[in-house]
DNA sequence: CATGTTCGCGAGTGC
DNA sequence: GCACTCGCGAACAT
């Protein structure tokens, strides 16, 4: 059966992926934090179509046959059905979807934000059924906005409830939780100040009920999650089939590898970010490294006649030349898909971010092309990976076992160049399918979460630590530079730090998030992140100072005063819609 | 808090 | 080697 328990077991062997990284990283290299790290994996999903087994709407669901008007500004293209991928597409009837979705308001922009999660499996799609999504028009209306994405400046004015703002925290003695701080050996040294928001008794209990709020809020819901996957899953499933039948150099694609939060069931808000990388086998490769921090490496395929060597220039297999043809092919196969749209080519982006609108949100899908290197991983990852006494040393060499991945990405300007190699023409490494694999099993005990065992909050805690960051970088333009790659980075530090499951209990909310916190803005105090499995490399190398010590203390601020933020968007979205 | 749904995903099976 | 089915867990929903 399914095992899915511990899954500690073997490795898989599937599991590649690229998000996208934290915009640039840059390099420094110190590797005295002590931080932790934690891999995670991805695997592919099968693809297999489903048939359609129709989805039966709800009750008065009026079917929308597939097209679906609404479209919204963005792409404004009806989801017509295209033509299903070949093979067995499923014919799909129609997924009535409730209609109605009134523009509200937010549509989702976000310009800036990293993108996280989004995956989706090819899978076909199977009709779903959803019965749900059809709930009564009344309620519906309600029920789809989005929430979340606040988009505008949200300061000030907005009502606060009543906002217990305790404005003086003067004495709150150090946190408020106090009570267990736990070790926190490696752990950055500043901390917030007062921490905790503010003395008054009830601070504590009104804090943590705020963010057990705030997690409700940036849940993903049902029935969108449903619409969102079977669109996405519909357009993977068509540019793998295209990539395997109507390609020579990518036909020998893997399975996908889902990655990114939506895969790792740690998207806030919409479901509206699906990372999936698209493995090439290669077999033997030399790297090298490209700069000096370890993430960046020029490839040389060895002997051996790859349909990859076209790309192969004099030494090296260019990244660029083959990421153009990449591109090149997903757009051909996403052609007769007119709902969805190809956005322009990002400089030294490893993804095909392609976008699409679904009930006005904006769904978008980044297809990054990889490479699997199913060998030991490089010598910069020696001192990363610090799981050992979160989740075993034996989990720590199952995940070592795994493969790699190499996306073409590169920092700053293509054409620099350094030993006859141009930056454009560089790939980084990936370990997504580790961390995804991570999150997934994140327990230090086995039964962490699961149906037997204790229910812990750390994927609680990194959700809220998104999703503050989210709002900060919605109100600040000059925050753009961080993204939720930081955010996942600190918290698999954090893990590494306070290892038990005690630690991270379920009923200790506030305390946890406030100690995921004081981990983030001492890193960002000193300016220093390491990549989780490459410690010579630094996150934060990328953001001037300045800014890392603003947003620390845009933290520290909401942190003391009881999140004014979190109130003003719940407010928001109630009124909102 | 228990029960029900659906997606994601691994594993098993048949061809 | 596939393509497909089956079953389970996570997370949402009632």
């Amino acid at each position: 059966m399914t095992g899915r328990g511990r899954p500690r077991k073997s490795p898989d062997t599937k599991c590649a992926e690229s998000k996208t990284r934290p915009e640039e990283m840059k390099r420094v290299s110190q590797p005295g934090c002590p931080e932790k790290d934690f891999t995670e994996e991805r695997q592919n999903g099968t693809t297999k179509e489903q048939k359609p087994k129709e989805r039966k709407k709800a009750n008065h669901t009026e079917e929308k046959p597939s097209v679906q008007s609404t479209g919204k500004d963005k792409t404004t293209k009806p989801f017509t059905e295209a033509p299903v991928q070949g093979t067995k597409a499923k014919t799909y009837t129609g997924r009535a979807k409730t209609t109605e979705q009134p523009a509200e308001g937010i549509t989702k922009t976000q310009p800036a934000i990293p993108k996280d999660t989004t995956k989706d499996s090819l899978k076909t799609t199977k009709v779903k059924t959803r019965g749900v999504k059809a709930k009564s028009p009344v309620a519906e209306v309600t029920t789809n906005t989005h929430p979340p994405t606040p988009k505008e400046t949200t300061k000030a004015s907005i009502k606060t409830k009543k906002a217990k703002t305790c404005t003086d925290k003067a004495n709150s003695p150090e946190e408020f939780t106090e009570k267990t701080t736990k070790r926190q050996p490696a752990t950055p040294k500043d901390t917030m100040k007062a921490c905790v928001p503010q003395d008054s008794c009830d601070d504590k209990a009104a804090v943590d009920s705020l963010l057990r709020t705030t997690l409700e809020l940036i849940k993903i819901k049902r029935n969108e999650r449903a619409d969102a996957a079977e669109v996405v899953n519909k357009i993977i499933n068509q540019i793998i089939v295209h990539l395997k039948k109507k390609t020579l150099c990518f036909k020998e694609v893997e399975e996908p590898l889902r990655t990114g939060s939506y895969y790792e069931n740690l998207k806030i808000s919409n479901p509206d970010e699906f990372d999936v990388m698209l493995p090439i086998p290669v077999d033997r490769v030399n790297i090298e490294p490209f700069g000096e921090d370890g993430a960046f490496y020029s490839v040389a395929l060895k002997r051996g006649n790859s349909p990859l060597k076209t790309f192969q220039e004099t030494t090296t297999l260019s990244a660029s030349k083959m990421l153009k043809e990449f591109r090149g092919e997903v757009k051909k196969s996403v052609k007769e898909f007119k709902e969805w749209e190809v956005i322009k080519k990002k400089k030294g982006c490893p993804a095909v971010t392609l976008t699409t609108t679904l009930q006005s949100i904006t769904i978008s899908l980044d297809v990054v092309l990889c490479l699997v290197v199913k060998s030991s991983w490089p010598a910069f990852t020696r001192e990363g990976l610090k799981i050992e006494d979160w989740l075993g040393r034996k989990v720590k060499q199952e995940h070592k076992r795994k493969p790699y991945y190499l996306v073409p990405k590169y920092e700053g300007r293509g054409t620099v160049e350094k030993d006859g190699v141009l930056a454009k023409d560089i790939w980084r490494v990936s370990f997504s399918h580790i961390e995804k694999a991570i999150l997934k099993n994140h327990g230090s005990q086995k039964t962490c979460c699961e149906k037997g065992g204790e229910r812990c909050c750390r994927k609680e805690c990194l959700k809220l630590l998104k999703y503050l960051l989210n709002l900060l970088k919605e109100e600040d333009s000059s925050f753009d530079k961080f993204c939720s790659y930081h955010a996942k980075t600190t918290f698999l530090h954090a893990c590494c730090t306070r290892t038990k499951d005690t630690d991270w209990r379920a009923s200790s909310l506030s305390h946890c998030f406030h100690l995921l916190l004081k981990d983030f803005v001492a890193r960002l105090k000193h300016g220093v992140l390491h990549n989780f499995f490459i410690p010579t490399q630094n996150l934060l190398s990328g953001p001037a100072r300045t800014r890392c010590n603003n947003l620390a203390r845009r933290i520290t601020e909401e942190h003391d005063k009881g999140f004014p933020i979190f109130k003003r968007h719940q407010t928001k979205n109630k009124l909102g819609n």
